[in-house]
RNA sequence: AAACUUUCGCGGC
């Protein structure tokens, strides 16, 4: 059962979904009882090459099972489908449908949920739902909250929101990563706020994270768009001086 | 063991 969850996984990294339903028919002609977690690897499967019809007729067939009840994740992968494709009501039943199971939203689901609203432009239903889940108290913003929506801001061309949440989520003890600093590049590059951009990078060098190789491709890309091919040669020369290989 | 974020690809609609 183990091995079939790792091969639906390693199915849906290599974006394939047809593949996923094959060795699900398999494993039923093997005389392999699904499960929730079966079901949910298939459907991750399905999800991460965006067959969200697919993901929803197969969700339907998996409450029609006994024993193979939909959890959290299951719950979180679907809602994040749904959210993707803008399917907005679609989202809203899900949650109605997991509070009757007595299946609470953690963390995660919300961020799916923030990340497809700042995706569609949605920031004021982005920013409220996390203002109430910040005076709720109910949960804390993760480092990953922290990121999508930084990029969410910037994404839409608000720095200055962008600025001001990220003070205001550090205030409130979420720490930055790599991820964070990496976000905050990429809006300034899209910006042209280059010195600011530098600033994120010096800033990364002196507190000692590591730069990767997707830094340094953030900031190539910023000055090529400009056309800056002398600081975009710089990037590219403390890029192998560090040993950072490109990709 | 299965769910959420940054560049570029690939895939899908």
């Amino acid at each position: 059962i183990g091995i079939y969850i790792r091969l639906f996984e390693m199915l849906g990294h290599c974006k394939q979904p047809e593949a996923a339903t094959h060795l699900f028919q398999q494993m039923r002609r093997n005389g392999c009882e699904p499960s929730t977690e079966v079901y949910t690897a298939l459907l991750s499967a399905y999800t991460r090459s965006n067959r969200l019809n697919l993901a929803l007729s197969t969700f339907k067939q998996m409450k029609q099972q006994p024993d193979c009840f939909p959890n959290i994740y299951t719950y979180s992968l679907m809602i994040k489908a749904c959210s993707d494709a803008c399917d907005f009501d679609l989202v809203r039943t899900l949650l109605l449908e997991m509070g009757s199971a007595g299946i609470e939203p953690n963390i995660v689901t919300y961020n799916s949920l923030l990340d497809a609203y700042g995706k569609a432009g949605l920031l004021d239903k982005m920013e409220n739902l996390l203002l109430s889940l910040i005076n709720n108290k109910v949960f804390k913003p993760n480092v990953w909250t922290q990121n999508m929506i930084l990029k969410n801001f910037g994404k839409w061309g608000q720095v200055t929101k962008m600025e001001e949440w990220y003070e205001r989520l550090t205030s409130l003890g979420v720490e930055s990563d790599i991820t964070t600093l990496n976000t905050l590049m990429s809006v300034y590059g899209k910006e042209r706020l280059f010195e600011k951009m530098i600033a994120v990078m010096e800033y990364m060098r002196r507190y000692h994270y590591n730069l990767d190789t997707i830094s340094y491709n953030i900031m190539i890309d910023a000055f090529g768009k400009a056309g800056m091919v002398q600081q975009m040669h710089k990037i590219f020369n403390l890029m192998k001086f560090e040993g950072v290989r490109p990709d």
